[in-house]
DNA sequence: TGATTTTAATGATTTTTATCATTTTTTGTA
DNA sequence: TACAAAAAATGATAAAAATCATTAAAATCA
């Protein structure tokens, strides 16, 4: 997709508010990159050049500690703007951008996005998306201090629903391996593998490899908010 | 300190981008508050009403989950910001705001603080705001995922004292009971009390009461990165 | 100041979670 | 399809942290 006003994917993200010529100015401007599963679309540290339109696929922005265990911050998918947080505060890269599926993006430079800026009503909707990510990252950071992994499992599972949704049959629309999960969660892999059993063995979850159906939601969020005993 | 023109508050935030016109506006609309120690601010899940500038003393902004247990998000100083994060969003407050201090602040409605947001240097330095808060946010929920409670409280003193500094003595600017440091790293107050009095014991830190003075920061700084054994 | 309340400290115990070892299953691919 | 590699599952054990009970110290205030 060369013009971007033709394309779908900016009615659905900040980029609803630009006008056909702001639409033009991209799309004079940017690239359209692919990429496959498991490759590493944005590296930590590195300096920021760009900001990503995700038109397809989805990632996993993630953090790795010293000893090399990774951090998932959050996942990402088709519509979602990627970046510029590092080009507000003009900083290094700090997470990790990683395909969990074959992505396209579209890469704006970024000058051309802060050019962006002098639209009030799209600095508006930038100032709301990342108050958006601000609230959400308070309560992860409540979640996951104050919940048991068992409870951030559960409330992990309704979240990746939540943003993903779930095909015709019920499987949540996102692969992840169990270790992905513990680094969602911050636990180990054994853990996660124990729970998910013992979701299924009380009929609250199926699974099958890594396709997960919730099954018993209302059960899944007491336990998130740890309203169930054991 | 009825004109914000004579207060030398507006120029260590984002306020220093200010006109002396617009500083005027501020001037004519807010109101100057007191709040004792202990008193709550503001409150979760009210509707937002304006921005409020700490002129001074210090508070936390806090969350409580459904069994009431306290998580403490972070703390805020004379100089911050707060509350503008719900205005940008049009969502209900989040977070409690309570004094840890007697504190004075200057509140401004939410209308006159949008008005604000025609000045684009004002803009830009509020969206470089929020995006440090929100990667101060992203490397804490890294930390508490990946850290043990021994590395998380060793991080918190060392994040205490970087952000309120010490008195002549060398004690953290900031006095807080063992049970709000427990709600800070997401862990029982019995257990902050036994850390720190092992931190005593080795030498790592110095603490009579609330005042808390670091002795060994190299120590401390190896323990919450995790490369020191035990 | 002395009494009362709150906070801190300490010990014993239980629960949760991590770690390590091993087996089974799944996945990818030659 | 068979093989190798990776991921998942399971068990045993150790370590970390929570919980409960009690005592000691500190802060508050009448």
């Amino acid at each position: 997709m060369k013009n971007c006003n033709l394309c779908l994917i900016h009615q659905l993200n900040s980029f609803k508010t630009l006008s056909k010529k702001d639409l033009d100015f991209i799309s004079e401007h940017k690239k359209v990159l692919h990429f496959k599963k498991g490759d590493l679309i944005l590296e930590e540290g590195k300096p920021s050049r760009s900001v990503f339109c995700l038109m397809s696929g989805k990632g996993k922005l993630s953090k790795y500690n010293s000893s090399g265990k990774e951090q998932i911050i959050r996942f990402v998918k088709s519509g979602n703007l990627i970046g510029y947080r590092s080009v507000f505060n003009d900083e290094a890269i700090t997470l990790n951008l990683t395909a969990i599926e074959d992505v396209t993006a579209c890469v704006i430079p970024k000058d051309v996005y802060k050019n962006l800026l002098s639209n009030k009503d799209f600095t508006l909707e930038m100032l709301r998306l990342l108050s958006n990510d601000l609230k959400l990252a308070n309560s992860v950071i409540s979640h996951l201090a104050q919940h048991s992994v068992r409870e951030r499992l559960a409330e992990t599972l309704l979240h990746l629903e939540d943003v993903f949704g779930t095909d015709r049959e019920g499987h949540i629309n996102i692969l992840l391996s169990r270790e992905e999960l513990a680094n969602i969660i911050g636990t180990a892999s054994e853990s996660v593998i124990r729970i998910l059993s013992s979701f299924k063995k009380d009929g609250i979850i199926h699974s099958k490899a890594k396709k997960l159906k919730l099954i018993d939601k209302k059960r899944l969020y007491n336990i998130a908010e740890g309203l169930e005993p054991k």
